[in-house]
DNA sequence: CTGAAAGCGCTTACAG
DNA sequence: CTGAAAGCGCTTACAG
């Protein structure tokens, strides 16, 4: 079926295409009378711009990519973990790129090794879009970002690890969440407490570790190094760390686990070892992913506000303050708050 | 910066463009040495041709789009429920487009009340996608169907409720999984089997519940109308219904969840009642997601083989394999094989 | 095997 | 407030 183009509505209001044009785009100076007309028309024959032609002739293509890496995608799925992060990341992009009339395309990237470059830069020339979400580790990628700069293409860098200057962000703070984590555990009357920490690859592993050592010193309590266990963010790798310190001969009242999924690793050492959570011993967690609901007891966690990051990254992107790297201007640097939710697997030991 | 365009890269090669457009297509009839020279210049350059330009002259976009709905999506995110449904499909969807070169766009979709027609229209106008793979509710909604069918828009249905006739589809066989589920209980030695129903907007549940009740049937066990009771694939929906089967004066020896979200509701509902599992209680799941490796004992599942649903239609997609819609032509059927996985939350009555 | 011309459906930059 | 012309960067259909 031959589509039907700005000419037909056109040709049915008896107008100009440039008229069809403002009225769609709700440009000003077209009389109400007109923009009648034109509506009725675009109405009747079911009317929708063609978005190629718009890219192609105007300077917006109405799209927004969110680049994500692939190996750390794929092996994701391979190891079969329960992560939702990027879900989250997705529906707010999806539900506020909709809502513009934009469009939401998904790039896999490659970042590891030569290809990001001619990748990359494929992809910017190819798809021209109105703007980049990156996650890690693309937001933290010189190759990607000085790509992006050179393209003039307007990103939001989610998450990243490196501040200085490049480009603006959408942020939660990681030490200081893994800070009030610990804080409530120690608050709570614990002086031993493990941590299992997540996979290194990721830059807000050793965030939430610092997190940890920061608040366990401001404490006065001295770490044991054996209470700091290697994770990967797998319920197995968690498993393991936390049978390894339920084993020590002074075991630690309380684990603090990197993520949720850990956290439930660390649930079921507990169990095996016959300790009952949170009596014998207090377990949190960090992401508050549904997987921390899904426990008995249900985890105490730190509610990452993923959906509410993608929307504002969004958002930035489409009004166009994102572009705002004005000569000497600051990047806009948005740190959005996290929230400890205390549920059930956390409690004063006993004694 | 001016982006690189074929006439660039035709004046550095000295050709002309349609020489570099042969290049770029794989189309034959260029001399190797002339290719050659197109490929160094388009190298030199970073020439990537424009996807709007292409999109607007030729006949294919390069891009799939995958069909979701609105209003489960934002309920999935509200009731924080754990399902990796859609993630898995995406991730075989954007593999397997970018392995082809193409873009994968996800739209949300609202198909409640009467926007559909509009929304869906003015979707395939503005995009004009390659292909579309259809998620329910879309893969059985007629107006989509239809809309689709008019631009002539190649689309798979995945996991479609009705067959008959309406355009290619990917599947698996519920029925099937639920029977198979059903008589590997019946296999150990459980005569009371309760089962808790998923969501019903979902044809997938009917479906599930159907081969529950066929399994039992063929197995010469009459159902009690007490073992069949109501979930919404939420944890906390199977908890309750547990509950119930629990306090039943002869309660079941097994329970057959819907989901493996639903599983773990029917684990904490056992472990309250103080009965263990397997010994006191088998417990079996739907979907191997990965909550299902997060609790103790494993649940055993049926694998929804959802990766290699949407990796096959969108290779029929891009292959144009989903478009022989031929004079009389059947429409492509593919049934994916479902796989039991036998874990630990599953084994023979006691006594 | 190679290329010159036309056109895809819009927006831009101007003119009135 | 409205419109005629040019052009975005490619592919199509055709000629040689």
């Amino acid at each position: 079926m031959a589509s039907v183009t700005i000419y037909d509505v056109a040709a049915r209001a008896a107008v100009s295409i440039k008229t069809v044009s403002r009225v769609m785009n709700n440009e000003p100076n077209v009389r109400p009378q007109m923009r009648e007309r034109v509506l009725e028309a675009a109405g009747a024959l079911g009317y929708a711009p063609n978005l190629s032609a718009r890219s192609l002739a105007g300077s917006r293509s109405f799209v927004i990519a969110v680049f994500v890496d692939a190996s750390l995608t794929l092996d994701h799925w391979r190891s079969e973990r329960g992560s939702d992060y990027l879900q989250r990341i997705q529906l707010g992009a999806t539900v506020e790129t909709r809502a513009a009339g934009y469009h939401l395309l998904v790039e896999l990237v490659d970042h590891d090794g030569p290809r990001v470059r001619q990748e990359v830069g494929a992809l910017l020339a190819a798809l021209k879009p109105d703007g980049v979400i990156l996650t890690p580790p693309s937001c933290d990628n010189e190759v990607v970002l000085e790509l992006l700069d050179k393209a003039g293409t307007p990103y939001v860098r989610l998450g990243p690890e490196k501040p200085e200057g490049r480009g603006p962000r959408v942020h939660m703070d990681d030490v200081a969440a893994a800070r009030e984590m610990t804080d409530h555990l120690i608050g709570l009357g614990h002086k031993r407490i493990g941590f299992i920490t997540g996979d290194q690859r990721y830059g807000a592993s050793q965030a939430r570790l610092e997190g940890y050592v920061a608040a366990m010193e401001a404490g006065g309590l001295t770490i044991d190094k054996a209470w700091i266990r290697p994770g990967d963010f797998t319920f197995e790798s968690a498993h393991t760390a936390a049978a390894a310190l339920l084993g020590l001969d002074e075991r630690p009242t309380a684990i603090f686990a990197s993520s949720d999924e850990m956290a439930l690793g660390a649930l079921a050492a507990a169990a095996e070892a016959e300790l009952s959570c949170p009596g014998d011993l207090s377990v949190a967690g960090f992401d508050d992913s549904p997987v921390s609901r899904l426990s008995r007891p249900q985890l105490t966690t730190i509610r990452q506000p993923l959906v509410e990051m993608s929307t504002l990254a969004t958002k930035m992107l489409i009004n166009g303050v994102a572009r705002n790297a004005e000569a000497g201007a600051r990047p806009r640097d948005e740190l959005i708050p996290f929230t400890l939710i205390h549920r059930v697997s956390t409690a004063s030991p006993k004694g």
